[in-house]
Order: C-alpha cells, then structure tokens, then sequence
DNA sequence: TTTATATTTCTAAAAATATGGAAATGTCAC
DNA sequence: GTGACATTTCCATATTTTTAGAAATATAAA
C-alpha cells in the first residue's frame, strides 16, 4: 500500500461521525445498513451523512451496493487489512519481544480459520 | 478506549509527514530517534516537526525522553495496540469467517513470543 | 404518469489544521 | 559566566475540511 492511500483511509477514520459509521457497518456484518438507516440510527443530516460515506468507500474501506431505491453499505475487508497491516509493517524488525502489535490484539478478537486455538493463545 | 481518543490517534497518523514520522520511529525500535534526526532524515523544519510530533505524542502513539540536550522519540507500544483493537472490535460478531482482519494481518510480521510458529502460519 | 421515497450533487459559508520564521527555553562545554 | 546546540512555543497566514439547505437524480409503487 502506498502512503497516500493510507494517509487517505485515516483520514476517513479520523472524524467522529466517520469512525461511528465505520464501526456500525463493522458491526452489521456482511449485510451491510442502507444509508438511510445509518442517517437515522447516527441522527446525521442526509447530505452530510452521503459526504461522509463517499469518503469511507472513496478511501476503499467500505463498498456501497444498490437494493432497489436503497444503497446498503458494508465493510471492505481488503482495504481495512491492507491499512492494518501497513500500519504495523516494520514493528518488529526482528526483536519479535518489542512488537508493538502483541499478539492479543487480533487473536483476541479473531480466531484463525481452521485453526484449533482458543482464541486464547499463549 | 473511547472514540474521542480514537480519533485523536487516527488524525495523528492522517497526515503524510506524521505517518512517515511514526513509521520511522516505529521501525527503530526501542532505542528510539531523536527529533533532530528525524528533521534531517525526513527534510521537515523543525518547528513543524515539532508541531508534529505533539500531536503523535498527544494522541498516546510515540513516547518522548530527554536525553542529554535531545529528545528522543519512540512508539508507545500501549497506545498502538488500543487503537488497532478499537478499530477492529467488532470485526467478527460470530461469524469468524468473516473477520475484517484475516491472521495474515499480524502473524506475518509478528511471530508470538514463545510459540514455535514460523511467522508464516497455516 | 403521478406521487412518494432514498440518496446524492451543488454550493457557499463556518470551522479546523498546517506551516514555518522569529523568539524563547533548556542543556551542555569551555 | 559566554557561546553553541537541540528543541519548543508563539503567531499570523494559508490551506483544507466540514456542514447542511436547496435542487437534482433515480427507483418503485399506485
């Protein structure tokens, strides 16, 4: 990932109405929320609600799809693991001890697929 | 931790010298730069460098030390780890399958003290 | 095709952030 | 002490971002 599209993916993040509707469509899941209901659930005004969306999917974070008269937002996890993991690039540079990404910060949440951890590791 | 605080750090890395400040200081390790070194190294005078570096210490991203006459900065390992967990809090919400942050994301760099895994898991 | 609904674009004004020179502060060496 | 160095604070200016009303677009139901 380069710079300027992560600088712009942070900038998405970095505004309070912005990072709540990041977290309510996390949260939705694969279903993804109409923006009405986002407008309505975050109590924004219509247009500024549709500035702020096309900043989340314009900095590849959330991908839009129509449903008859609704547009149903949802996370794009390709562009959140690609900020991650550009984030932490060089937090180890082999003292794996003074990571500053301690292994509880995803394990905690996300259990590897097929794999037999606890999601409790160490 | 709380959106406010969230947004703080976010805003802290939105910003193209900032974020290339924090990567570097990052990639150092716990020994840290000193700020006149990071001035030369990433050609920003030094009152705005100075400005910058506020605002990274001030959102709880890097730490700063004295250090005969120079301040040295380093990544406050605490601060990280908050917000990538904030962010990805409510990534699964059950279905583990699909987890914005896949394990490629940590495990690629960060290879869990004590485990005998190779860094390339799965 | 008329009407209601869902969302976005346009716009101009308000608010927040970034910039770097000059001056101030603190620290060490002589 | 005096002088050189490292960094920060002050400040006015410049730039960018945010805001939401009014108008425009698009889909669907009657």
């Amino acid at each position: 990932m380069e710079m300027s599209r992560a600088v712009k993916a942070l900038s998405a993040l970095a505004h309070e109405s912005r990072l709540a509707i990041f977290r309510l469509v996390i949260a939705a899941g694969p279903r993804g929320v109409a923006a009405g209901e986002i407008a309505e659930r975050l109590e924004v005004p219509r247009p500024t609600l549709s500035f702020h969306l096309s900043q989340l999917t314009g900095a590849g974070l959330l991908e839009d799809r129509k449903e008859g008269r609704s547009v149903i937002y949802a996370a794009r996890l390709k562009g959140i693991s690609e900020l991650l993991e550009y984030l932490i690039e060089d937090c180890c540079q082999g003292e794996v001890g003074g990571c500053a990404v301690p292994d509880l910060v995803v394990l905690k949440n996300c259990k590897p697929l097929g794999s037999d951890a606890t999601g409790e590791q160490k």
